[in-house]
Order: C-alpha cells, then structure tokens, then sequence
DNA sequence: CATGACGGTATCCTTTTCGACACTATGTGC
DNA sequence: GCACATAGTGTCGAAAAGGATACCGTCATG
C-alpha cells in the first residue's frame, strides 16, 4: 500500500463529497463495486466482467476496497485456490451512491459502439 | 487540454458507472459541482471555499468541467474581470448523484479534527 | 508610486496511477 | 511430461495528475 488511505480531509466544509469521491475513486473502484451489489463472487469472476483491467489493477483495486472497509475477502484454503468477494455492510450502503452513477450514465454516457452495439 | 475527454468507453456492460465516474474524477470537481448547486459563483467565490485548491488545480477543474458541458461560463468584459461559472441543466442532473455522495460522506466519512471542530 | 483585487497562464517538478509482462505454487486433465 | 486454471506478486516504465511558484494586464485605492 503506497499511501495512508484517507488519513485525513483537510478540505473545506461540505467536501464530505470529496471524501465519498475518494473511496470510488480508481479507475475500476466503481464497477467493481457495481458488479459486487449482484452478490459474492470470485477473484475470476469479477475479472472476466471487467475486461480491460489487468489482473494486477484488479488486486489492487480490490485490496483498496478491503482496506477501507467496503468488500469482504474470504479465502478458501484449497487447491486450486478460491476467494470470495463480497460486500460489507458499510460497502452495500454505498448502493444509493453507485445506483445513482448508473442512473446518471446510462442517461448520459455514451458508450462506445463497439461496446454499445457490436459484440 | 492534455487528453481527449471521454472520447470512447470501451469497458464491459454495466460500466457507465465508470463513465459517470470520469466526469466527476479529479481531485476537486466533485466539491465543485456541490457548491455551484447552491448557485451561480464567480471564479474567486468557488477559490474561498476550497482553500486547498490551488489557483491552477481549480482553473483546471472548472475548464474540464465546462469542456464536458457540466457548467457554464460567463465573462464579463470589464474590468476588473468578472467571470460566473453556473450549473448547465446537464450538470444540475447530476445533483442526485452529488446529493447521494453528500449523503454518504456524512454519514460514513471522517474529516480531519482540525476541520470538523476548530476554526 | 506601490499595493491589492480580479481571473487567470506558464513553467517546473514530484507524486501517483496505470498498463505490460513475467513469474509464483499447486492440483487436475490429457 | 505438459499445459491449464486459480489467485495472485514483482518489477519496470510511461503517462497523467497535481502542487509550488512566478507572472500577466487593468483598474481602484492609499
């Protein structure tokens, strides 16, 4: 970890939106979390709905979202190896947060038509 | 402008969240848009209430918000200057998504002493 | 004449982010 | 014996983000 994670907010009153805005930040934080409100899932899983993020960013990111509380990480001691991620209770309140992004995007993000329209 | 905005999305299904996402990425939009709900602002009204954001950080921030058609800015030709920046209904849609933000970080986020007790 | 307010730019530099790629261990199937 | 799947880790390097600082022109004020 290569930074104390939201150690402190010294900003001005009113940025506890900055401050939400830290915790979904990262480029696949987001989804992740979305794909994560369906239920649990596995490491694999969550990696082959989100193509085009690389195994490693997808560690981090999912480390990043342990750390602050937001997933669960529960190991299986087996071979070949299988972890479940989940939703915390203080993650799934997010839900209001990550539907509205949805809401928002799917009224006003275009895609990009090989992804809107292609397979 | 360092980048093409937003030219194309080529991530999986379900990730306009991401996409809302991009929008509302930088280090002080979010905190921007919060305050331009409460109305139309000039440049150095928006500084006074972000003070950790430095001159330029927030020059930025407004340009890639305008370039996004999230605000709207005004010039007056006088002197000295005088320049509003103002929501675009664009940008006041997405007050669900800054209200639920707002929301969250109140409940869930704590701001350093410093700002959430002393002067 | 000097200073400050206004709304910025320009330049430099450091930090952070992110992607590519190789590598790990173990068990199963071919 | 080899590849494959699982869930990662390590290292490298490019690019982007962000902060510090100095500077701009104009007008009003002292």
């Amino acid at each position: 970890m290569p930074r104390i994670r939201h150690e402190r907010f010294d900003c001005s009153p009113g940025c506890t939106v900055e401050g939400t805005l830290r915790y979904i930040d990262g480029k696949w934080k987001g989804v992740v979390l979305y794909h994560l409100l369906e239920g649990t899932m596995r490491f694999n899983e969550i990696r082959r709905r989100i193509p085009n993020c690389t195994q490693r960013m997808l560690t981090n990111q999912l480390r990043e979202l342990e750390m602050d509380g937001l997933i669960a990480r529960k190991v299986y001691a087996q071979v070949p190896p299988k972890v479940e991620y989940s939703l915390t209770p203080r993650g799934r309140s997010l839900e209001p947060v990550i539907t509205a992004l949805k809401v928002w995007g799917d009224a006003n993000v275009t895609l990009a038509p090989e992804v809107s329209q292609a397979a």
